[in-house]
DNA sequence: TTGCCGACTGAACACGCGTTCAGTAGGGTG
DNA sequence: CACCCTACTGAACGCGTGTTCAGTCGGCAA
């Protein structure tokens, strides 16, 4: 009957249980036990699939690192220059940088890896399109970059807090909107007023 | 020689070994036999003064409590405006920052009180300046002050690998300059070249 | 003296953790 | 058929955790 389908099923399914919980409640509430509670097996049965419990971990940075890779590669295909916003309104994407988010605070080989990518990212990004002409340049880059990432992944890190704020899930469309268009005033128009310089003085009146 | 003997030196010191160990590895990694250790005394002993692990914490988030209040209630009247990179240049102020962030972090009691007393703190900040004409006002006050208080909030958070980054640590006199010029220039410079054109972000494509 | 009380300790407990081990069931292959 | 390999399980081990318990020491009051 059905031939070359064994039943990976269960590996699968342990990945992404792991995943889920470690996105939720991080990698130390994570327990083997109860990923295996979670997709109803026996704890043992997890080490026999990943060896150990860093095994398990590694499987599912490695799911994690493959699916958003291929989100990121698809969201700079489709010309978005913005941070991670966007990746909050698709659910599946949210498991993935709040699974994210936790590896960047407990400071793993992973996370160092995650934020070093990311940095990248966003300086590269900014070099590429300060060399189009979209964005200015910055005395200090290096600088620039860290606080403009750590302004995305700060909310990022920080849900909990303000989704209490908010009263709505970070992942709600209207609160990802209000997002984009907060940030993307904050960096357009200047929030100190003009101190001496003469420089940029338009006055706002936008309707997003 | 003979000295009055108060002799309540055993709980402040283990209060103050339990602040470093949480700030700088987590309420987790801050074992009662570890405090205990540190400070050269019994495990049972710490239970003896505060009841709990619990109690500890309790009273280390009480003893930070009073202590950080202290020093924005100074940096408040000393007329300084910007947020806690100050904080991080002086180095007994920097444990506590790192205790606070790890508060946050863990979503506890603690907190979110933290949070919503730090978030009121900008809000409110912004509002006083917005009224004595210093910055501008928002459409979106409540997201804009979000994304602010992120913005610096980030970088306490992200401490280790910005410490990489800058191959420094972010306590120092230096890093702590940079940081308040670039986060300065961005907030005064618009980082977008044309303040309103068609090739903005674009919003996301309709969705059904 | 006697008694009390707080600081303090070593031994031990129950629990949850990651992990190991011996063993069972079942399908594919010689 | 026998054989092996893989998926899978229940029981248990060693360890570290927070916590409890019985008891010691020393200063102070009656």
């Amino acid at each position: 009957m059905s031939s070359a389908t064994p039943q990976p099923a269960t590996r699968d399914r342990l990945v992404q249980a792991a995943i889920e919980l470690i996105a939720n409640e991080g990698a130390q509430a994570a327990t083997v036990r109860r990923v295996a509670d979670a997709v109803g097996v026996s704890a043992p049965l997890v080490l026999h699939h990943f060896g150990s419990k860093e095994g398990l971990v590694a499987a599912c940075d490695e799911r994690v690192l493959a699916t958003m890779e291929g989100m990121l590669a698809e969201m700079a295909a489709s010309g978005a220059d913005a941070g991670f916003q966007y990746l909050m309104a698709d659910e599946q994407a949210a498991v993935l940088l709040l699974y994210v988010a936790r590896a960047l605070h407990e400071d793993s080989a992973t996370g160092r890896e995650w934020f070093d990518r990311l940095y990248a990212l966003t300086r590269n990004g900014m070099a590429e399109m300060a060399e189009g002409g979209m964005v200015r340049t910055f005395d200090d880059p290096v600088m620039a970059s860290l606080i403009l990432l750590a302004m995305d992944l700060g909310l990022v890190l920080l849900r909990p807090h303000v989704e209490r704020i908010l009263d709505a899930p970070l992942t709600d469309r209207s609160v990802v909107t209000r997002w984009i268009t907060a940030e993307f005033d904050l960096l357009t128009t200047p929030i100190f007023r003009p101190p001496a310089s003469p420089a940029a003085p338009a006055p706002d009146s936008e309707q997003p």
